[in-house]
Parts: C-alpha cells; structure tokens; sequence
DNA sequence: GCCAACGTTGGC
DNA sequence: GCCAACGTTGGC
C-alpha cells in the first residue's frame, strides 16, 4: 500500500496509556480531545483508513514511543466538543459545522524495548523527525514512512 | 516543580 | 493588525 502514510501521536500515560488502549473494546478507541489547528488538519484532512500511527507516551517516565496503532475510521466529528461538562467541551464547535475531529485507532503492536526520547536523538535517518525539533508541541505529527520504519525496527515490534 | 516554547485571546 | 498577557505543553 504505497499510499499508506505514517502518524504519530502523543498521550500522557497517566490520561490514557498504550495499555488503556490495548484493554479496550476491540483494542480500539477513538481519539478525542485534539484541540490544536494544525493537528486537527492532519486528522481532518491527512488521516486515512489503513495509515500506521507510533503511540508515544508524554510527560511520562521514560517518555517513549510504545506501540503501534492503525486508523480503522477516517475523520468525524469530535463530540466532546459539544459536551458542556467534558474537560474539551468547546462552545464554538457546533454540531452543524464541528470545529474538531476525531478518528478512530487499534492499537496493533507493542514494543519489547520502549524506544526513549533519549535513544532517538542522534539516530542516523531521523534528524528531520517532528518529534525531535525543538519546541515540538504537536500531539499528532506526520512521519514519513522511512522514520517509521526505523523507529519500528528499534522498538522491536511484537503483534498483540 | 521549573521553565522554555508555542498558541490563543483580547485591548487598542 | 499589533502585541502583551495568559494558558498549555512537555522535557527535564
């Protein structure tokens, strides 16, 4: 499928863990609560059917890129927004013209060796990752598939 | 807990 | 449209 394309996403283990993910319904779950523009785009616009997503967990002790995940439904529209008492309740998302989205991820792989921040910087095919730019905020990121594959093959990937 | 980097808000 | 103030992210 050369028109697959690679994400990764960011979650602090302590809201919602690759482990919360692998014990959910089908290993699947839907991935709300995104509210930047730019990542919204990549979720409303890039984000296909099929693409493989590397689960990194922040703000976490090591901070790692964990698993793998697979997009199993495109873009719709994120309904926390429209809850009042959820934490990413937003008033100017209506139903009608949704400002948020959302898609759907399974979790498919976990990594034997977490692979750290730390072992990512200096790897030899990675220096452009988003990750590892400075002050790299985004929590969903495009990864070309070559990035994948290396991070990948250092996680030591095994099917769930 | 600290703080740098970044995004958003709102006064003007 | 500018930009200062503020809030959030996230590594350390």
């Amino acid at each position: 499928m050369s028109d697959r394309h690679y994400w990764l996403v960011k979650s602090e283990p302590n809201a919602f863990s690759f482990d919360d993910l692998v014990a959910s319904p089908e290993r699947t779950t839907y991935w709300d609560g995104v509210r930047n523009y730019q990542a919204r785009n990549f979720i409303r616009d890039g984000i296909k059917k099929g693409d493989l997503v590397l689960f990194y967990h922040s703000n976490a002790e090591p901070t790692a890129v964990v698993g793998v995940a697979r997009v199993t439904r495109e873009a719709y529209p994120d309904h926390t927004a429209f809850d009042r008492k959820d934490p990413h309740y937003d008033p100017k998302s209506k139903r009608e013209a949704p400002t948020w989205y959302m898609v759907d991820v399974q979790a498919v792989e976990r990594f034997v060796r977490p692979v750290t921040l730390a072992d990512l910087r200096g790897v030899k095919g990675l220096e452009k990752m988003a990750l590892l730019q400075k002050g790299s905020r985004l929590s969903v990121q495009p990864v070309t598939a070559r990035e994948f594959e290396i991070v990948r093959t250092l996680g030591t990937p095994a099917a769930l």
